[in-house]
DNA sequence: ACACCGGGGATTGTATACAATAGAGTCAAT
DNA sequence: ATTGACTCTATTGTATACAATCCCCGGTGT
């Protein structure tokens, strides 16, 4: 069996569905543009098949619309997307919150401090790259441990949406530590397992995040 | 060409999306069931191209999972998850609330108001099918007024979701009436352009709506 | 000059053919 | 009887072939 994209676990559809998103989340692609399915799957050597999966997930995502019989283009995402799903993560985080904070098992709550205590080291080194990485685990971990499906659906693929935006956010000045320190307390919260705190905390760094993105936005 | 599914503007893959995912909310399909791509294929006279389409895309949405090689397998929504839809949606209508109330042109409201009507006027007469249907536009049309895709899709894909929940509960005695006075107070309300009082009567329709629910759920 | 119409290329939509894999059942060796 | 290897079937994964559609573009008549 022949292949172009790399093995890995996955199946080619998958990996192609994955990576088409990341280059249209990556501004790879521009809002407009089209994709042509041959030409897409010449360039990653395998054939239409595997791609057209792909893209209808992406049009159901909506970042891409597509005209029957003439082609499909990208939808992308807006400034104003951004600022709708910082909104909307201020309201439902608060619920996530709550519901981790009620259903969190022991061996999560360890975790979760694990990945606390890594981002404090790899910020003191200042690894930003490594940081968010790990920033994006500890929401995925809250996410995952509310036990929620129709939340956790949500709230996984925001934060892909706006991974990119949330690590230019890190970069600015002070605004690691900072997060750093947010954290730190929405840690403190959950072990204490008051969901009041936790509730707050949470949703006041969902707001200071936005808050910096609007901020940096201006420069 | 031939076709085995009936025309109407949406190519096959919509069409049997479409289809298997109503046949899953109606619980045609129950959770465990497999989804066998040949054999949907055959029942519907296409081939599995466009099965497949479909199917990849009810996975994204998490109403099916497939294990490679294996099959495809009915996920489904549990009680669980309709409990958490709501408590979701009451968390958003009140954002969906606002942002409508702020955005919506005057013929929109027009459309708004003329939908209550119809519930009134079917309401008197019985037809909750009917009701149920405008009840879904009335919605509809509140998130589209939004203008904001990430707040569509996911009440949208949510209505879908409970529809036949809502359908149920509508049916309860006395909750369509009950149901049209709020619906009115919310259109009063958004011709009023007043946003703390639309949101507020938004976010008790669906607090009663899921009240009655889950008292319905109990007998 | 301009509206109309038709050919042909580009692109998607659908069907079919072939490859790979998982799993169940069988059968022989111990 | 148990275990291990092996074949065989069901099913998905991928590739390719063919059909339908849209639309650009050039020709033609007025």
């Amino acid at each position: 069996m022949k292949r172009g994209v790399g093995q890995g676990g996955y199946s080619l559809r998958e990996k192609i569905f994955l990576k088409l998103r990341q280059d249209i989340l990556d501004g790879k692609y521009k809002a407009g543009d089209s994709l042509v399915e041959l030409k897409l799957a010449e360039e990653m050597g395998v054939s239409r098949t595997p791609v057209r999966e792909a893209i209808r997930q992406l049009e159901l995502e909506g970042l891409v619309y597509s005209i029957p019989n003439k082609g499909v283009f990208v939808e992308g995402i807006t400034g104003q997307d951004i600022e709708d799903i910082y909104a909307i993560r201020e309201c439902m985080e608060g619920l996530a919150a709550r519901w981790a904070i009620e259903r969190m098992d022991e061996q999560s709550l360890k975790e979760l401090e694990n990945l606390c205590e890594l981002m404090e080291f790899y910020t003191g080194k200042g690894d930003l790259d490594r940081v968010g990485e790990l920033n994006s685990k500890f929401h995925d971990l809250i996410f995952e441990s509310t036990k929620s499906k129709p939340l956790k659906q949500i709230l996984i693929d925001f934060q892909y949406y706006i991974g990119n935006i949330r690590l230019a956010s890190l970069k600015s000045p002070g605004r690691a530590e900072q997060s750093l320190k947010e954290h730190k307390a929405i840690v403190e919260a959950f072990k204490d397992r008051d969901v009041e705190r936790g509730e707050r905390v949470l949703v006041e760094h969902i707001r200071n995040t936005r808050l910096n993105y609007e901020k940096m936005r201006k420069d």
